[in-house]
DNA sequence: AATAGCATTTAGGTAAACCTAAGAAACGAT
DNA sequence: ATCGTTTCTTAGGTTTACCTAAATGCTATT
């Protein structure tokens, strides 16, 4: 199985491939803070498992079942990170603990959030009545239907 | 700083210690499903950080800051819970999952967690339109106020 | 008061993910 | 094409949380 840690290298790669169609050493380094030497001892680890294609001294570039893998974790990200938004959480708050939640969270409990998430964006106001009064509670402390 | 791991067992501790006033290492080993050789040594650990009152071959107590640190600990599960819940997911992943995120929620999320739980139980009626539609929208995939 | 049986600790090990320092390879500018 | 810089790998070390096996201490029963 794949340790949490690997998880991150796997997104990292992904993203910087977005680009180039591969990632070095170095990039990895810096976006996962962490130290080249590092980054070379793990890369080794995700090819023996088959998650990129990888010779020393060359680009990393997922393989097939790196690009699902990466895929998926993304998505579960997108979700937390969107939910976290919906309830207010601030952008780059809502980016580092969906970086650290999408490496743990039950599929049951993911499903949930999915939900959420589609349930605010399907709903037929954009703004509609209970969202509206859930930023006046998180202001005020008091839900706006009741008065006193 | 507290590891995360360390915090599950100061957490155990104060639930033994609600009933007796004190744990064992045997029960901890259980609760946690960890050797009792783990325990040992990280209650030794505990103890030098001042979390707990510990003498070798002993029972554990918790100190002051042990006694904050868990309750605090205790009641950021306890939002995590309730708010999964409140989101529908079952009673078991909600613990397990709350378990997991108590550990690395940002404030600033876990106090927007907990605005949610409290605006949902604060609400005038028993279950709110929206929840009721949300509710339906997780079974059924559509937005009841959205015909079509 | 001796001992059997259980709880606990000690000692020595493992695995993961990180580090530093030093050497090797590749790259790019002249 | 060579030299200097940058990038990457290797080797060896650290920390954290776990493990097993063996030793030790405690307690309760006889």
């Amino acid at each position: 199985m794949l340790g949490g840690r690997a998880e991150d290298y796997l997104e990292a790669i992904y993203t910087l491939s977005r680009e180039k169609g591969f990632a070095k050493v170095m990039e990895l380094s810096e976006m996962l803070d962490v130290k080249p030497a590092t980054v070379s001892e793990m890369l080794e680890k995700l090819s023996r498992m088959g998650y990129v294609d990888y010779k020393k001294r060359s680009h990393v570039r997922l393989t097939e079942k790196g690009i699902r893998k990466a895929m998926s974790l993304r998505e579960k990200r997108n979700i937390v990170i969107k939910f976290l938004k919906a309830l207010g959480v601030s952008e780059d708050v809502a980016e580092r603990d969906a970086c650290a939640l999408e490496h743990v969270l039950h599929p049951e409990t993911l499903r949930q959030l999915r939900n959420f998430v589609r349930f605010v964006e399907s709903s037929p106001a954009i703004n509609p009545r209970w969202l509206e009064h859930f930023r006046e509670f998180c202001k005020t402390g008091k839900h706006p239907c009741k008065q006193r």
